[in-house]
DNA sequence: ATTTCATTTTAACAGTGTTAAGATTTAACT
DNA sequence: AGTTAAATCTTAACACTGTTAAAATGAAAT
């Protein structure tokens, strides 16, 4: 409750170093953190974190679940700005999707960044797969559960929806590297135009 | 020349250590790769690389321009493959960028994990965007050369190689990560036939 | 044969993740 | 209230990392 003592205990230490986390990577990139610096931040010993998280990779995967929950947000934001035109739905998501991508580079690369996460955390799947089944429902009219993506072969993977999510993707990704410039007149609603939906 | 003698210098040890670094990254990817690992693996001490590639992210810079290079060569061989037909071409270079992707899964991630690379680094670049350039020709029917990407926001660009490069970097970033096989029936062509050439 | 230069080693420094043991605070129970 | 149990954090240590400066060695050039 007291926010400002100096006591031995933090008092809510997981989301002092999930914010500490966050910053470090915005500063300096996914590189540029360490499971100590973030302790530094949190003016806290380096062992701390171990006990809320476990390891550096507990951390990171309670970031990135973090981040699929803002991009769902982005893309129900959006889902509400397209109205009732579907292409609407599905151009306006897609714009969401880049833009949060470009917005914020290190912690969407992080969100990708699997063999740094613990894909197997409950809480990190379902905000993944969350965020891709509002992606799947826009275009096929239904969601997807986690149980169908993750057993990878299983049909109730839309084509179309792959296609979108790719290209979706793929644009976010490359212009987050700086292969191009995304806001470049005419090139997202280009790239986008050929959504065939 | 003489290739099993256990003298002071090793011959050619810049070789040695980019072998042993893509061996290092398939076997462990590269969050399990070392600069201490890969000399040890080239019988040398943890200093000897720093002479040949300055430091670890020189030396994955190089890693990664051989990946680029091999790309080349796989878009090249699917050009033959594609023969006359252009749309063949297309179809044929994505399904080989999709394949290269899947089937060197570290080297490919390496990259374009360019916050470990070194990416004024003429070779790479050179050879990156020969890569890219390939896609470029295909489509547009004329090549790119590097001054025109690293210029970000210039024309130049065609619209339609970018919609195609993001769908194929898109679907083969997804799949290397697990979100679905790309090898599932219908699936790969499925998406390629959203390819408006 | 001597010198010069490229290559590699040794040794050291600061920084990392993780673990085991102990210290301290809060919560729970009688 | 007083005692015990659990949660939280610290201290200390280990093995590892990248990088650097200085010395050692080999090969090439003169």
């Amino acid at each position: 409750m007291k926010s400002e003592s100096k006591s031995y205990h933090h008092g809510d230490l997981r989301q002092a170093l999930i914010g500490a986390t966050e910053q470090i990577l915005t500063e300096r990139g996914l590189e540029g953190f360490s499971m100590r610096e973030a302790a530094r931040r949190a003016g806290v010993s380096p062992a701390a974190p171990a006990h809320h998280f476990g390891d550096a990779r507990g951390l990171l995967t309670a970031v990135a679940t973090g981040g699929f929950l803002d991009l769902q947000q982005a893309l129900r934001a959006a889902n509400a700005e397209g109205g009732d035109d579907r292409v609407a739905r599905i151009r306006a998501q897609a714009r969401a999707y880049i833009r949060f991508g470009v917005a914020h580079p290190a912690r969407f690369d992080l969100m990708w960044r699997c063999e740094a996460l613990n894909r197997a955390d409950p809480a990190y799947l379902s905000a993944s797969v969350g965020a891709f089944s509002l992606l799947h429902e826009a275009i096929t009219g239904v969601g997807v559960l986690a149980e169908q993506l993750c057993d990878a072969a299983k049909p109730g993977i839309d084509v179309r929806a792959v296609a979108a999510w790719s290209l979706v993707h793929g644009f976010t990704t490359l212009a987050r590297q700086g292969n191009f410039d995304p806001e470049m007149p005419g090139l997202m609603d280009g790239v986008l135009a050929t959504l065939t939906v």
